[in-house]
This record gives C-alpha cells, sequence and structure tokens, in this order.
DNA sequence: GCAAATTTGTTCGTATGTATT
DNA sequence: CAATACATACGAACAAATTTG
C-alpha cells in the first residue's frame, strides 16, 4: 500500500483491459459489487478506481445500468483554410455543406435565430465598435448524422442592416452572406482571421451536445473575424466544437487532397491517432 | 435535499464567490474543516464539493497546504498559416522565435534529441512509408519565460539523410531545415497541411508539462505534413500543446495585423475569452 | 534540524435515495 | 412492483505532505 493507492492500482488494472481490447468499447464493466469482490476491496475505493477513469475519458457510467468503456466517435474534419476552388472561407455555408457530404455524412442545421443584441466583450473587441454598440445576431445549430456537432453565432454591425436587411430575416440566405453583402452594399469580404481556443462548455453547450456535466469534455471556440476591403471588420462567427467529435485541418500552399470517404482506410489512420503517437520519450 | 445534492448546492456557492472575483485567482479557499463548519456538512460532502470544483478547471488542491482558486495563465498564440512576408510556416523554426518575442516573451528549447526510428500507425501514414520504415526523428523541448510550452517531433524519410546528413546530428540547424533541404538536395517545400485534434496527455506529456494527473487539462496534437514540389510528403513534424497556455490563429486573405505585446489591452480582449462568449441562448 | 500542528489523501463502514430494467 | 445498479451522505481512522514553532 506504500507504492501506489488501491484505487489508483485497481484503474490501471481496468485501463489495461480496456487499452489491450479485452474490454472493447462500449461493453459493461462488472458491477461495483463484484469488482468489489475481484479486487477484495470496499465500495468506495472501487468507485475511486472508476471514477479516475470517467476523468480520464476511458469510462462513463449511467446510473441505473452500469459502467461502459467509452466509444470513440468517428471525427468530423472542417477545413479552416479558404477552399482553393471557391475561395470561400472554410467550415462556411456552401463549404460547409460540401465539406460534411464529401465525408459521407448527413449534414442538417436549425433555422438562424435572428436577435439585436449589445456587442459586449471579444465580440466588440473584435468587430472594432463600442461596448453595447447594436449588432445583429444570426445562430443556428447543426447536426451530423442528427447528432449535434455544433453552435455557431453570427454577429454583423446594426449599420449593415440598413441596406441589407434580409440579414434580419430569420431563414436561410441562400447564396450565403458573404455574397449577399457584396451585392447590397459592395462590402466584399477579402480576408479573415480565425483564432482558436479551448475551454470547458458552459451548462448550455454541454446541454446541447450531450457532454457530462463535469466539464470533462471540452469544447473548441472558433473566432472567425472577417474583413472587408476597407480592412475594417465586417463580421465575426463564433463557433462551438465539442472536441471529442471534430478536428480541424489548415492547407497552406500547394497540398495533395485528403482521401474521401469515411470508410478510406488511409483518412482512418490519418484521423484517429487516439493513442500516444510516435514521439521521443521526455525526460 | 430532492432539488440538489449538497455537494452540487456547495460547489455552486463557491463557483459564485469565484466568478464574481470576491476569491481571487491562486487565492486560498477555507479548509476543509471551516468549510464544514461553515456548511454543516460532513468532510466528505465538502471534498465531493471541491472535487468538482476541481473537475470543472476552477480550482486546484495542494496536499498539506489547502485548495486554492487556478491562476490562469497569459496565453501564447501560434499562427499556423504561413507568414505573408517570408512564406515560412507558422510556428517554426526562425518563424517561430519571432513569434514569441513579438509577444513580449522569451523561448527557448532544448537541443534536437535525434533518432532512428521505424515509422509506426500515423507517422507511416502520414509519410506515405510503408509501416516499420526508417525515418529520422528529431525531438525538441521549448519553454517560453522558462515554462515549458510545446513538444515537438519532426520525422524525416531516412532516404534524406543520405545527402543531408546534418539531418543526424543533435544541434540546431541554423538557417533552418526547409533551407537546408532545398540547398543541398534540392528538395522544396511547397506546401503544408496542419492536422488539429486535441486528447488527454499521456504520463509524459503530464510529468512535462506539469498538468494534473486525471487527464483534466488536454493537450493539442498538431500534425504538420509538409510536401515537396514533387507532391510527396518530405516531413511530419508533430506537436503538443497544452490547451490551457496555448491558442492558434488562421489567417486568409488580407487581414490587419494583431495588436503585438503582451499588455496591448485590445488582445488581451481578444486573447481571453474565459467567460462565456456572447452567443445566443442554446434551447 | 526536528517535532508538533495543520491540511489534504486514502480507506473502510453504513445507510438511504434515485434511475433503470 | 421488485430487483439491480449507481449516487449521495454521514462517520471514523490513519497516512502523507507541508508549514509552523
Amino acid at each position: 500500500m506504500a507504492e501506489q493507492p488501491i484505487y489508483r492500482r485497481i484503474a490501471e488494472t481496468v485501463r489495461d483491459q480496456i487499452e489491450s481490447g479485452k474490454l472493447e468499447p462500449g461493453q459493461k464493466l462488472p458491477t461495483e459489487t463484484k469488482l468489489r469482490g475481484e479486487y477484495d476491496a470496499s465500495r468506495n475505493t472501487i468507485r475511486d478506481a472508476i471514477k479516475w477513469l470517467t476523468s480520464l475519458g476511458l469510462v462513463e457510467t449511467r446510473p441505473g445500468q452500469g459502467t461502459f468503456v467509452v466509444k470513440k466517435v468517428d471525427p468530423f474534419i472542417t477545413t479552416l483554410s479558404a477552399d482553393t476552388g471557391t475561395g470561400l472561407g472554410g467550415g462556411e455555408g456552401a463549404t460547409y455543406l460540401s465539406q460534411v457530404s464529401e465525408q459521407d455524412r448527413v449534414a442538417s442545421s436549425s433555422p438562424p435565430q435572428v436577435e439585436m443584441q449589445k456587442a459586449v466583450g471579444p465580440v466588440a473587441a473584435r468587430l472594432q465598435l463600442e461596448e453595447g454598440a447594436p449588432v445583429i445576431s444570426r445562430h443556428q445549430k447543426r447536426y451530423i448524422d442528427n447528432t449535434p456537432w455544433s453552435l455557431q453565432t453570427s454577429f454583423y454591425p446594426r449599420e449593415l442592416a440598413k441596406g441589407a436587411d434580409r440579414l434580419l430575416e430569420p431563414s436561410d440566405i441562400a447564396e450565403g452572406t458573404v455574397r449577399y453583402l457584396a451585392e447590397t452594399l459592395g462590402i466584399r469580404q477579402v480576408g479573415y482571421r480565425d483564432w482558436i481556443t479551448v475551454r470547458t462548455p458552459n451548462d448550455n453547450e454541454a446541454e446541447f451536445f450531450n457532454l457530462p456535466e463535469d466539464g470533462r469534455v471540452a469544447v473548441y471556440e472558433v473566432f472567425r473575424t472577417a474583413y472587408d476591403q476597407t480592412g475594417a471588420p465586417m463580421r465575426l462567427t463564433v463557433t462551438i466544437f465539442p472536441t471529442d467529435r471534430n478536428q480541424f485541418v489548415v492547407n497552406d500552399g500547394q497540398v495533395p487532397p485528403i482521401p474521401a470517404g469515411r470508410d478510406a482506410s488511409t483518412k482512418k489512420s490519418l484521423a484517429s491517432p487516439r493513442q500516444a503517437s510516435q514521439t521521443a520519450l521526455a525526460s
């Protein structure tokens, strides 16, 4: 008992069983009572071991049912750099839909929820507006294969609605807001900057994405600030992606395409580096 | 007791104190015994409350000392897209160093640790080599302001060492490997693809970065595959960054520069969206 | 430099509540 | 409704890390 706590040793044993494949994803672990017998430990100690594995993201417990080895989901890959063909920003509008279908998946999304809000904090700073300046907010929930996948909110300075009033309509703008703004107001998007961070989800996000309440699974928060020909920010899009089902790709210069299709074996081994990758030993 | 568990209500109360600033970052919480008096709960219940806050990343406990409100570190921002001036890839070599000093910080790194390895899994797939093909691995530990900041390993097909033997030397290649390979072998890097994922750290990583053992703080794993003029992958660089101190930026098209300097107030509000950002309410 | 006091960590036991089958 | 399985809550004792005197 001097070496390592009992609960950690139990956790290690179970972990090995999971990583060796003896316990498969989705499979149910023995009940607490059974484990208690197996390891000759008290129930609380068994629970500590399971809690440890839970915090490592290896198992999840469901009240009344049992503890299960977590299934890893097939990640969706969003290309952030602009499409070399269309020049359109990655992960948005038509580009988004084509990226999804390229990966043999089905995308859907809620109709945009449009609100007038006051810009605060990061929103105001990024749009270079005064704190409290009015902005148009267009919010959408997105699903892939009927699973909640991302939450996206775009903010536009209120002024834009004067000449481009369809921004206020709670329905999709088929040709995309970028082209719409170019055609109506002559405001052309000439570039954008994506800012990627990771943080724990808030309550809304945890609920929508079905994430554990305790913040074990983090979310990406991607801020895309788009600039017009005058160099002024014309739009800020904030997208939330759970880290357990999303990955990003950035292309620069000439690069070969990514093999398409969910079952392309090449892609699979590229996209799922779940286990430690081949790096030199630290220390 | 029907409403919400006691330990959660206690956690909520403390959380409010933290978020309202009543408890400041770095400050010590009352001891378990004191809290036990304050909330009239058993020590185990108090501990459950603290455990909850820990898993949310709000506090950390130090044996023999107490529980403390976590200090948020000033994040470092890595630009992944190529530098518009030099055309060099973001976050590498000279570009990396200049990015660090632009943010008023001091970068240092260990001498490269060079090894011959066999390519397995993701490494083989990305370099388009057979499983087990020999590769040169160059590994470096990087620090910013003397804090461990990232772990980087580059893999090169073994063939490259034939004409470019300095790849095998355990010392920095001052002019950068990209230029070195171009000058010696005529292999020019014409583009790269970054693949960004997030996962729990392994033991080595947790130790090097001083992360809690339980995997609460995730790491980014960024795979950069660089391609030469023939379209073949010439290099794979895998970099590990803790998510609690790293953010990424991707630029596309014409975008204004990011305000420089660690104390630039604009940058601060851009880079630290710790609290929930202004998105429409979910549900 | 050491011993005592403080503080969190681990482990047991027990009882009761809640969710699911 | 009963049985099963996990969740919450209390109490108690000892161990380990750290600070204090």
